[in-house]
DNA sequence: ATGTTACTTTATAATGATTCTAATGTATAT
DNA sequence: ATATACATTAGAATCATTATAAAGTAACAT
């Protein structure tokens, strides 16, 4: 267990316990080529269907908020109903399929650099996202 | 009642009966000098007080979901908790202020054009929206 | 005006995502 | 091995939103 291993450090260094089920979840999460935007119902379905580990939803719902606070997750909000977390933790912009209800990644070289021309009084710049949302050529 | 003939006019030619439930949010959300954002819970909270009308609680539901449908209201994601709503429906960016929660409008003008360079294949790009999210200077 | 019909409002229940609770289990340090 | 703080869990609670279905109303034809 190679990447196992890493994984262990990886949550130690934070400061989070390597138990089993966190275990499973970086792998089911950070074990990939490519990153990828789920939700927690994504989550908890590759976990029961893929992995021979029943995980309690509540775990689930702990695991992902602690990844988050820790920088291993960013949450992205498309649509009221659902929130989507992001294994993509840099800053990129998003694609919005409106027709698969898909989130694509939009990276930096995609889109003209944004400048910021007036901003809010006292405050700091802390993040710039664009959402684009993308529909079917052939109207429905 | 001039500006209720005119909000009646306007009811009518979106194929939405005039009631005078529809009425009185329609003079709360349009009867002023500047569009603002809100959430359901905000708009209900100012129809029970500024306004001598009840409105359940579904019939602001339902009013707002036909405002947006018919183009009137146009609804913005920040976080999944809360959704707001925008009487502002042109197309326009946002500041979000992470300290207060509060939703402020960001002119065209403020922000340098944003080009995409490269596209979903077979979609047609349907709205560009950036949010900026903001915090105090001072760190917490 | 009256009646008919489709649309609207309403109270209330249902849903569904997320969070809370508090009991049980486990990792870590001594 | 023991103690302790941290973590997991099932189930309950919360809360925003949506569904239901009964009662009310606007629009339209007579
Ligand atoms: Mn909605
Ligand atoms: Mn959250
Ligand atoms: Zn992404
Ligand atoms: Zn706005």
């Amino acid at each position: 267990m190679n990447i196992n291993a890493d994984f262990v450090e990886k949550l130690r260094n934070s400061g989070l316990r390597p138990t089993k089920q966190r275990l499973k979840i970086c792998e089911v999460l950070f074990n990939t080529e490519k990153t990828f935007h789920f939700t927690i119902n994504d989550l908890s379905k590759i976990i029961k269907e893929k992995v021979n580990e029943k995980i309690s939803l509540a775990t689930v719902y702990n695991t992902v908020h602690a990844f988050k606070k820790k920088g291993y997750l960013k949450e992205i909000s498309i649509n009221s109903d659902k929130s989507y977390f992001d294994t993509n933790t840099s800053v990129h912009h998003h694609f919005y399929d409106e027709d698969t209800n898909q989130l694509i990644d939009c990276h930096q070289n995609d889109i003209g650099n944004i400048s910021i021309k007036k901003n809010v009084t006292g405050k700091k710049v802390n993040s710039i996202e664009v959402l684009i949302k993308v529909k079917n050529n052939n109207q429905n």
